[in-house]
DNA sequence: AATTACGTCAACCGCTACTAT
DNA sequence: GATAGTAGCGGTTGACGTAAT
């Protein structure tokens, strides 16, 4: 034979607190301290289950709750702690001072994950990922790079697969309304999977053509910001989305590394200090974590830029 | 001004690990 | 050792406020 039970689930109040019943519970925290939750409603008179009165405490009534709106380095320290943790809310509550793990989970939920998601970063993997392609865009620029096949071929493992397969379809076909129709095919279909050795690929056959190394990745990625046109509406953009098939961590670390090796920031604190892009004057924290990894993942090609050199 | 859609967040639900009987 | 309660956690819900139409 157990305990008895706690109290009497019939009896119990649901829903809002009221300001009373706050008071009441508060109070009597301040006297007898929180613990044995069991008893606690009866004692102060609370027509509360204990379990309802230990949410209350912990996530409203707490003193050292802090209210309003995460700041920036708030919200640097719970991507960062999630990307490790994952939904581990209350280990990185721990680690939070005066914020619960409700409040983080409901700030994650409600605005952390749709940026990443909008940002092209999964936010269960924390992996960047590519699996849209603006084709339109590349190929009615005319680029006579990117009307030779072989240079097609050889991007192949560089960029999406399968939007590359579309590209050769579509180059080969030159129909306009043919391509308009493999955009749309191309746009709704499940994202493609990147598999795990992608980068590795892309490092140990793509580009020793150069010369590149898997530590110098980052170099290739400033070749491709040297030709960008950030203010060309019409150059072609490389979209990185997210999908929940994602990469493991392993190639999300190489490519991290990768990415930083040139200057020795890590990948974390690309997302976590990000370089201001003022276009009206205006630059809010939000505006700079959202524009400096959008930049990140999209790249725009300039009418200059000499394809065979890059490739 | 009325209605609808969307976003936010406090509170509840259900599960697990641990503990008391 | 078996049973049942407790504490804590993460997922989900629904009421409410706000924005869009």
């Amino acid at each position: 034979m157990g305990r008895s039970p706690c109290c009497d689930k019939n009896a119990l109040k649901k829903g809002p607190w009221t300001p009373e019943e706050d008071a009441k519970l508060t109070h009597h925290i301040q006297m007898h301290g929180p613990g044995n939750w069991r008893s606690l409603p009866k004692i102060a008179g609370l027509e509360r289950c204990g379990k309802s009165c230990r949410l209350r405490w912990t996530n409203y009534l707490r003193p050292d709750i802090k209210r309003g709106r995460f700041s920036f380095e708030e919200e640097e320290t719970i991507i960062q702690l999630h990307s490790v943790l994952g939904n581990k809310w209350s280990a990185i509550a721990a680690r939070l001072p005066g914020r619960t793990d409700n409040e983080i989970k409901n700030y994650w939920n409600t605005h952390i994950r749709k940026r990443l998601l909008k940002m092209g970063i999964d936010p269960v993997t924390h992996a960047p990922r590519l699996d849209l392609l603006d084709l339109s865009s590349i190929l009615m620029n005319n680029s006579p790079h990117l009307n030779n096949l072989s240079n097609l071929i050889r991007l192949q493992t560089l960029l999406n697969p399968d939007a590359l397969r579309v590209a050769l379809t579509l180059l080969s076909s030159q129909n306009e309304n043919q391509l308009l129709n493999y955009q749309h095919q191309f746009q709704n279909q499940a994202p493609p999977v990147i598999q795990p050795n992608h980068f590795d690929n892309i490092i140990t056959q793509q580009i020793p053509l150069n010369n590149l190394t898997s530590s110098s990745l980052h170099n290739h990625y400033q070749s491709l910001q040297g030709h960008v046109c950030p203010t060309n509406p019409t150059a072609g953009q490389v979209l990185f989305h997210d999908n929940y098939t994602g990469m493991n961590s392993t190639t999300s670390d190489q490519t991290k590394q990768s990415l930083s090796s040139e200057n020795n920031s890590s990948f974390d604190s690309v997302i976590s200090t990000p370089q201001p892009c003022n276009i009206s004057g205006i630059t809010t924290a939000e505006d700079e974590r959202e524009s400096f990894c959008n930049d990140l993942f999209k790249f725009e090609f300039s009418e200059s830029f000499d394809f065979d050199d890059f490739v």
